[in-house]
RNA sequence: GCGGAUGUGGCGGAAUUGGUAGACGCGCUAGACUUAGGAUCUAGUGCCGCAAGGCGUGGGGGUUCGAGUCCCUCCAUCCGCACCA
């Protein structure tokens, strides 16, 4: 009988269906493993052969993990809001959500077709009432909740109100925005929408008008990782600058247990990195400067308080507050032009410009805080108002940018630190002594710094400060396809529905596009207002928001009187290992470690940290093939042929192409303009180029799992997609090589099965020789399982079956570990086969194999003998020989003569159970 | 500019701690079986050389008895971030 995946596969899977065979729940008994996913968006293009490479890599984990005797939660979901959806409602005039169900049902379908041990009683859609309910309600939770400094977590909003009836806001030390100092009695006397003004200040979620990246042509605000180059990522439109109210996060207020949670968490160096750099910490001081004549201060952060006697002239950014006050005539008209031209340049101007320098004297000076001269203050575009406090004090003589305005603007240049050359450029080591700076003259860089910030803490006119670079995270989005905020206005001030009005579900509209006056898509429908009559928020929220904690709600999916029980949560606690692509960085792995984070703080979840472990599976890329049309002809040249005409490349099919040789009849029938087509060959065949791109429908160069699956079976599929090689490698996808793995599955059911075809096991007991290579592979497959090395893993099964074939081993005794150790990666031959063996249970809950020691020790250990580093031979010797007598053995040894010859042995080197080097 | 990753046969890749470079697979070559084969099996396959042998992990240098692996330096490709004070 031959290999009928497709029965086989069709058989399985409806049985595992069936008897709900990866159904999870909480069993005390067994110790928690979560293996987790990050969950697709539902797109319309369907699943191509990249996406499934994480989740075969996790599923074959989690398989593994089950047989090793642990409980495991393997759900999956969707990512269901996004902008695809709603662009084609647009388009469209449907429903988003008809597109999405449509979309998830081919998902699931594909899915499905490819064996994943998925607990789907679990699944979640971020689209669903049932699920935003719960991004509703932790958006109420943040909104209830401030920062404490002192505390270090979240607390409740309630507190503050009775801190600040006790003593004003003078003892709070808080995460917020710039808020002015008030006692007790001042709090009193403020009405309610004062109140309320000072309380959103504190707030985790909190409203704040803010300048932001508006895209007309989208209707909406995009974060900064959605911008490029001053166009929208996504589109491809204009982005501009725009004054906005919008919800924000104040992730900046976890910056730094964000930043310390990453020591403790098991991910790749280099993601840790990326997260730390967008954190973006940074040790310095603050430095208040006396604007003369004036009571206003500049405050300016600096990582350089030593270079401070250095400083000759303040810079602010062109969106600083304080310009318009302190700038002084005749300058003020200028300053305000240069703002205004500075707003209107896009960021791609900017950015094309960044070797000219532009600015503009105020007309002010201020004071400097130890030598009291006067500096001059400019505005200049150079300086940035989303890092630090958007103004500096610009020392030339020590920093590059300084260095090219000070030039530019006939400023002079102090020398405050020795080793460089201020007439060449700049010297920014921190390597040198201080000269020129008073009391810290004579000092090393890192103690004038100490010495600076005492000074400046003691006069009161600056402190030590850490900065981070990371920002509140914008949280509004004028989009209709995502989850409506629970918020209502009164009187303008925006407060928070009851939990118990959740969820607020989105209403329906006309159009799915902002409204001629420039709202957002919910400002069409009608009646969107509260019970009470009062108005609710436009706004909806952003994908990240239902990404961020969507591996808690798998924990208790069903639920609908808690985002998670107490008792689910504290028996599957976080994600053991979470597998997903490294584009999310930045964006989704920083948040969701925020919102879990604050959920921790709340006592909704038990642990700091959400995922901990991480495997960033690498991308697969396209290969895209070509071939080579003769300018204006219909005829076709072979690639190595193609330089003799004068031809243009065309992306061609890859499904038609095989190892790069082109099927000429389906060419043909591909397009009829092919039709009549003429192929220059070259050996008789058509070759055809290739490149590697993105894996894309316009460059003909996708690959669907289901067609490989109709061809091979899925168990050949994720054999093959594991085979490609490290997991965390990026690499094109490429079909040759997958016959290779079809050929191994195929060969390992003929191990089962006689020449005439019927299920034949041999009952006699292994030989020690079987034996051996059996445990060498148990140890071999589960440390590669261990370190996902799936690669190599299928490589030690391969060599297994081709030492058993070499054996004629088809004895029971090894071929039943054999099963259960290839059935995490090929669940569905190993079912058939396991069941064929004699067994009712399916193979998913069997105990992994484990090796014998034993097995694995050898007597004799084949010896290479080196020569001055060079292997000469090989030699045969007893593991437990000791070394002078292999030092006598290898000598004597008639080989060795040959390379000694008349030369004296100077030294033998002797590695036991490794080498021998001989140096003559 | 800064940061990260990668570089090994014709191809995908292996070598987990400095110890036989090229496991395993593809492809290719030759042969066997078969009505046939895009099935299966056997043998070979890093490069140069008839051979003995020599050369080989992006280039150059170093440490070591011994380097794909460690150090220095240069080059190439890919991915982040980008006027970060």
């Amino acid at each position: 009988m031959d290999y009928n995946f497709s029965d086989i596969e069709k058989k399985w899977q409806q049985y595992w269906e069936e008897k709900k065979i990866y159904k999870t729940g909480i069993d005390p008994e067994k110790a928690k493993y979560y293996v987790l996913d990050m969950f697709p968006y539902p797109s319309g293009a369907g699943l191509h052969v990249g996406h499934p490479l994480g989740y075969i890599a996790s599923d074959i984990y989690a398989r593994y993990k089950r047989q090793k005797g642990f409980n495991v939660l393997h759900p999956m979901g969707y990512d269901a809001f996004g902008l695809p959806a709603e662009q084609y409602a647009i388009q469209t005039g449907q429903h988003p959500s008809i597109t999405t169900e449509k979309n998830i049902e081919r998902y699931r379908k594909q899915l499905d077709k490819i064996g994943f041990s998925f607990d789907w009683d679990r699944e979640v859609r971020t689209c669903s009432p049932e699920y935003y309910k719960w991004t509703q309600w932790t958006f109420i939770q943040l909104f209830r909740h401030y920062y404490d400094n002192k505390t270090q977590k979240a607390e409740p909003i309630s507190d503050l109100i009775s801190k600040f009836e006790r003593s004003g806001n003078l003892d709070v030390d808080a995460a917020c925005s710039p808020v002015p100092e008030f006692t007790a009695v001042g709090w009193r006397k403020m009405n309610e929408k004062e109140k309320q003004q000072v309380l959103m200040k504190y707030r985790l979620a909190y409203l704040s008008e803010s300048m932001v990246n508006w895209c007309p042509k989208l209707g909406t605000v995009l974060a900064n990782d959605e911008v490029r180059e001053g166009y929208s990522v996504r589109g491809g439109f204009p982005v501009e600058k725009k004054k906005m109210s919008q919800w924000f996060l104040r992730v900046t207020a976890y910056a730094p247990r964000l930043l310390n949670g990453l020591e403790e968490i098991e991910w790749s160096e280099s993601l840790k990195e990326i997260q730390r750099n967008w954190i973006g910490k940074s040790e310095g001081a603050t430095i208040f400067f006396k604007v003369k004549d004036s009571e206003h201060k500049i405050e300016v952060f600096t990582t350089r308080p030593d270079t401070i006697f250095g400083s000759t002239f303040m810079v602010l950014a062109p969106e600083h507050e304080l310009l318009p006050k302190i700038s002084a005539e005749p300058y003020a008209s200028k300053v305000e032009k240069y703002i205004k031209d500075s707003f209107r340049r896009t960021e791609r101007e900017r950015m094309a410009e960044t070797k000219t320098v532009t600015g503009q004297f105020t007309g002010t000076y201020c004071e400097h805080p130890f030598t009291k001269k006067p500096l001059p203050v400019f505005v200049a575009d150079y300086v940035l108002i989303s890092y630090g406090t958007g103004s500096i004090m610009a020392v030339p003589a020590h920093d590059s940018r300084d260095y090219e305005f000070a030039k530019k603007f006939d400023l002079p240049v102090k020398e405050v630190v020795t080793g460089g050359d201020i007439e060449q450029g700049s010297y920014e080591a921190r390597d040198g002594i201080m000269i020129n700076s008073e009391f810290i003259n004579g000092m090393d860089v890192r103690n004038a710094i100490k010495a600076v910030i005492k000074k400046l803490e003691s006069t009161q006119m600056g402190k030590s400060t850490v900065n981070y670079r990371i920002r509140d995270a914008i949280f509004s989005r004028q989009r209709y396809w995502g989850e409506p905020f629970p918020v209502y206005y009164k009187d303008g001030i925006p407060y928070v529905l009851d939990e118990k009005e959740l969820p607020l579900e989105l209403p329906r509209v006309d159009k799915y596009l902002p409204t001629e006056t420039g709202e957002p898509p919910l400002a069409r429908a009608k009646n969107w207002k509260t019970k009470e009559g009062y108005p609710l928020d436009c706004n909806t929220m952003p994908g990240f928001a239902g990404s961020s904690a969507y591996y808690i709600r798998y924990m208790d999916a069903q639920n609908n009187n808690e985002l998670v029980s107490k008792k689910e949560v504290e028996y599957w606690k976080n994600v053991d290992l979470y597998v997903g692509g490294a584009e999310h960085a930045t964006g989704h792995l920083v948040y969701s470690r925020f919102w879990n984070k604050f959920l921790y703080d709340i006592g909704v979840v038990v642990e700091n940290e959400p995922f901990k472990k991480l495997i960033n599976q690498g991308m697969i890329q396209g290969r895209s093939n070509f071939v080579y049309r003769v300018k204006n002809t219909n005829k076709f040249v072979s690639y190595n042929l193609r330089n003799k005409y004068d031809t243009m490349p065309v992306h061609v099919d890859v499904n038609i192409v095989e190892n790069d040789i082109l099927d000429i009849e389906e060419f043909k029938k591909s397009n009829p303009e092919h039709e009549n087509a003429e192929f220059i060959l070259e050996e008789g065949k058509y070759v055809c180029g290739w490149e590697v791109e993105k894996m894309s429908k316009s460059y003909l160069n996708v690959v669907n799992p289901d067609d490989l699956i109709q061809k091979y079976g899925a168990d050949t599929l994720r054999l093959y997609e594991m085979f490609l090689g490290p997991i965390e490698q990026s690499k094109p996808w490429d079909d040759k090589g997958i016959e290779g793995v079809f050929r191994f599955l195929k060969r390992f059911w003929r191990l089962f099965h006689e020449n005439k075809g019927d299920f034949c096991v041999a009952p006699e007991t292994a030989s020690e020789e079987e034996l051996k290579i059996l445990h060498k592979t148990i140890k071999k497959v589960s440390g590669d399982i261990e370190r996902f090395a799936f690669n190599t893993a299928i490589s030690a099964f391969m060599t297994l079956l081709n030492k058993l074939y070499d054996l004629k081993c088809n004895k029971k005794e090894i071929l039943e570990p054999f099963v259960i150790l290839l059935s995490p990666f090929a669940p569905h031959i190993c079912e058939e086969t396991w069941q064929k063996l004699g067994h009712e249970e399916s193979i998913v809950f069997e105990q992994y194999p484990e090796y014998d020691e034993k097995y694995i020790v050898e007597e004799l250990i084949t010896y290479p003998v080196s020569f001055n580093g060079k292997t000469r031979f090989k030699m045969k010797l007893p593991t437990d020989m000791d070394i002078e007598e292999i030092k006598r053995n290898v000598i004597e040894a008639e080989e060795s003569q040959k390379w000694i010859k008349d030369k004296k042995v100077k030294k033998v080197i002797v590695v036991p159970g490794k080498i021998v080097n001989v140096v003559v």
